[in-house]
DNA sequence: CCTGGCATG
DNA sequence: CATGGCAGG
């Protein structure tokens, strides 16, 4: 074989502990356990202070827009239906993009980052039913914004930032990288957080705790669950950001939202959870829900969707109640 | 587009000449016309001095042998059922082989030749039901015999070459290592046929006359059909070689053995004849017939099959003679 | 338009 | 075990 045993295997096995007390009869064979999967509750709409949801996020990591596309990722978007679509690992040079998605009525505003470097690798996009005050790429840092990775929406009541965060790599060759990456996107992010309270989301490339993925014992020293990647992660939530599945879910165990492609890891559901809704604090009160959509196929990343209710824009307001006069707003 | 309008398009044209006469109403609109197959005749068994074939041999450019396994090709190969059977393009390491083939029973005597330097490039193989005097590998040449293309297997009555033959490559960039191996796969041939009449078959890269592929006017700078590898293919001949195929069906138009995947050349029938069984000029007289398999499919090449009486070794007919003795022979 | 390899996840 | 890009045909 080409590789040895390695990182991906520890990232696939479940827990084959010892933990497991001897049977009577000293069987040793492993019994295919049945998996132990997480059954996404009904979405809550309503906030904790009683405010309905009033914007839906969807972000979906589509490892390769094209091929997803053509395994009907964008079906399962249209009866998700949210207000605004995030993606990563795109994979694709915008002149290369699917018609079926650049054309998509639904989303009248698209916003497409590549690699610039490398053909076919990183990627993000933001597809948007209203369209953002401004938009912008990268996170102001020349050495970080060459792989498409980032892009900012700035809304009337709120930044919504969709991110691709480095993989540390096999071997954690770039966890060197990954660890002034984190230090950097965190300046960014509180800077943003100064002007506006921000959504952030997307693949983090993370599990932050435990409880965050089947085999914590066996991969701490793998990509994506280093002391370093967890503490990066942490330091977010420190300046101010909260996980909004883990706020409202703290206990709940099996929820992941990547899978390995390798040994059937999905279906024994031996996943991570890797992508997230972070919030500004200020944002937890319209909090409505954070939803894992493990059951949209496609990837070997699910989709995850959140609920939350924003305040509307003065103008929206203003635009609203005139037009209840019979008047039109000028802007 | 990444490339211009180029050779594969010229190679897969058809013959849109001015030749066609204008039609009253002049008609721009091309008609898709009935493409012109090539129906090839039911197999002749016999040779012009009478003799029964003995030896059937089935060569075939796989274009990949792991694809083409899949794509069932030994099926095929079963019901064909020959004697020997030679692959060209196998583009797989040997310990890389399906056990499929390496297992199977029909065939008891495997012979395998792969490219040194670029892994899943080139290789040629040879299967037989009875075991070789001797097998060789490559020319003897340093040079030429780093990338897996010839195995020679001497028999009691012949030799068998098969060969895939180094294509000149867009640009004819190769064109001229082309006419270095043309000049000394010849010289080896000739070699081999001072000791022992031989069978060359394999994809020789070449179209050799106007009447070896559809479009001849558009390809005569392209590779497979330059004035130096038509040259190179007429001087093996002159060196005593005849091309089987050609010696019995002189006038046959629209028999090719491949197809560009591009364009639908193949539903088309714009093909070329590229894969070859030449004979020593002394085995004509057993020559039987040279067949297109052009209704198998697996690869970008069809298979060509090849019925000969060759005269059988003295040993086998003493051995013959000694069993119907009822004694043993020792060898 | 196919193949097999490669880097990356 | 997937993706996309690449060389080669």
């Amino acid at each position: 074989m080409k590789r040895g045993k390695k990182a991906e295997e520890a990232a696939a096995e479940g827990e084959n502990d010892t933990a497991s007390a001897p049977s009577k009869k000293a069987k040793a064979a492993k019994e295919p356990e049945a998996p132990i999967l997480y059954d996404d509750p009904p979405d809550k709409m309503t906030s904790k202070d009683g405010r309905n949801a009033n914007m839906k996020i969807t972000s979906w990591n589509v490892d390769g827009l094209r091929a997803w596309v053509k395994k009907k990722g964008l079906d399962w978007v249209r009866e998700e239906d949210p207000d605004i679509l995030c993606l990563q690992e795109t994979k694709c040079a915008e002149k290369a993009l699917p018609a079926e998605i650049t054309s998509m009525p639904e989303y009248p505003h698209k916003y497409w980052a590549a690699s610039g470097d490398k053909e076919g690798y990183s990627g993000v996009a933001m597809l948007c039913k209203t369209e953002p005050i401004k938009v912008t790429y990268g996170i102001g840092k020349e050495e970080h914004d060459k792989e498409g990775r980032v892009i900012t929406a700035e809304f009337p009541s709120f930044y919504l930032v969709t991110a691709y965060v480095p993989n540390a790599s096999r071997g954690l060759v770039r966890l060197d990288y990954r660890k002034t990456w984190d230090v950097d996107f965190r300046a960014y992010l509180s800077e943003l957080d100064m002007q506006k309270p921000l959504v952030l989301c997307g693949d983090l490339n993370v599990a932050h705790q435990e409880i965050d993925l089947k085999n914590p014992k066996g991969n701490k020293k793998n990509a994506g669950f280093t002391p370093e990647e967890r503490e990066g992660f942490s330091q977010l939530l420190a300046a101010g950001f909260v996980d909004s599945f883990r706020e409202l879910y703290p206990k709940q165990t099996n929820a992941y939202t990547f899978w390995t492609y390798m040994m059937n890891a999905r279906s024994k559901n031996v996943g991570w959870r890797l992508d997230y809704f972070v919030l500004s604090s200020s944002l937890l009160p319209g909090l409505c829900d954070s939803k894992i959509r493990n059951k949209a196929m496609g990837s070997d990343h699910c989709p995850i969707t959140l609920h939350i209710a924003v305040r509307l824009a003065l103008r929206k307001l203003l635009s609203h109640s005139l037009q209840a006069y019979g008047r039109t707003p000028v802007w």
